[in-house]
DNA sequence: CAGTTAGTTCGGAACAAAACGAACTGTAAA
DNA sequence: TTTACAGTTCGTTTTGTTCCGAACTAACTG
């Protein structure tokens, strides 16, 4: 008895890869965060995870664990079970966000550290390099404020709701 | 005889790192990728990075080829000698902002595919998932446009110099 | 042609990351 | 107090990555 579909189990492997490279997680982990954004705020049990990702226990166990303390995943009980039930916390899209606010942020520092150094190391070329410095800065300043927008209208909306 | 003043190693460690993560690339090719931004136009030959890393011929070799399949680098011959010179092709800020379209795209992509499958297949919590969906891939069409803009300043660039 | 220069390729060693199974812990019901 | 359940911990195995040395190739030089 398959707990997904064809067509979910195809979304949850690529998705799976995707969050591996973004977010830099384990396979397993990945794999476990993208069946939590592709299904209901019902989440899934222990058991039921393990069923759906073939692995076992321990793996399991760790991985789940990893996300949690990532809070890329919480849970929740049920009354008179004693299992944990999982799902994504919050949106995936928050946490996509945060992600690039940090990425946004340490890029403006090693560019400017770079055009720094260019500058007064390797002026021949700077008057180029420099410039097109200038023109990057420019794209990740106007990238923050994009961000720290959408951010915004992200909590307007939850309290709103 | 050092190639490198001691603030330039410290650069390249820690640009190093830093393209180690974000082009997911190995720790030597990356920190050859990380030399290249930091000098001039001029390049480096084989020997003297090899000389730089303290790395051996062999992954010197594997690495440089790899960074020229990525399109990372480039090499040029001087009139009468055998040797190639290395150095970074185009700007690494033009590269950064490649990969950064190239992300933009697969993010839109990918959320596009979630928010579909949600909508159908968990519309009990679609309401809050796809609105907050609707609000990221707004965010993600802003971006491209932003990216799209910064292309087109640095090509106005370039021709008018 | 023999030797040098400039690199490439291949097999393996060393290490790191991921997953596993078996034994363990804590809680609750019988 | 035993058994069942729900999960954790730890040592091992598997898998994958990175780098290296040694042998090789291809182009030029005397």
């Amino acid at each position: 008895m398959g707990l997904c579909s064809e067509h979910k189990k195809k979304l949850i492997e690529e998705l799976g890869l995707y969050f591996e490279k973004r977010h830099n997680l384990p396979p397993l982990a990945a794999r476990i965060y993208a069946i939590m954004v592709l299904s209901s705020i019902e989440g899934f049990s222990f058991e039921q995870l393990m069923e759906i990702t073939q692995a076992s226990k321990s793996s399991v166990s760790t991985n789940l664990n990893l996300l949690l303390q990532l809070k890329y995943l919480e849970y929740y009980t049920r009354p008179g079970e004693r299992k944990r039930y999982f799902r994504s916390s919050g949106s995936f899209l928050q946490n996509m966000l945060r992600e690039r606010y940090e990425t946004v942020n340490s890029d403006l520092e090693l560019t400017q550290k770079i055009i720094d150094f260019n500058q007064e190391n390797n002026p021949e070329n700077y008057s180029k390099k420099g410039y097109i410095g200038n023109i990057f800065h420019a794209f990740l300043e106007q990238e923050k404020l994009n961000i720290e927008q959408t951010l915004q209208r992200i909590r307007d909306f939850k309290e709103q709701s």
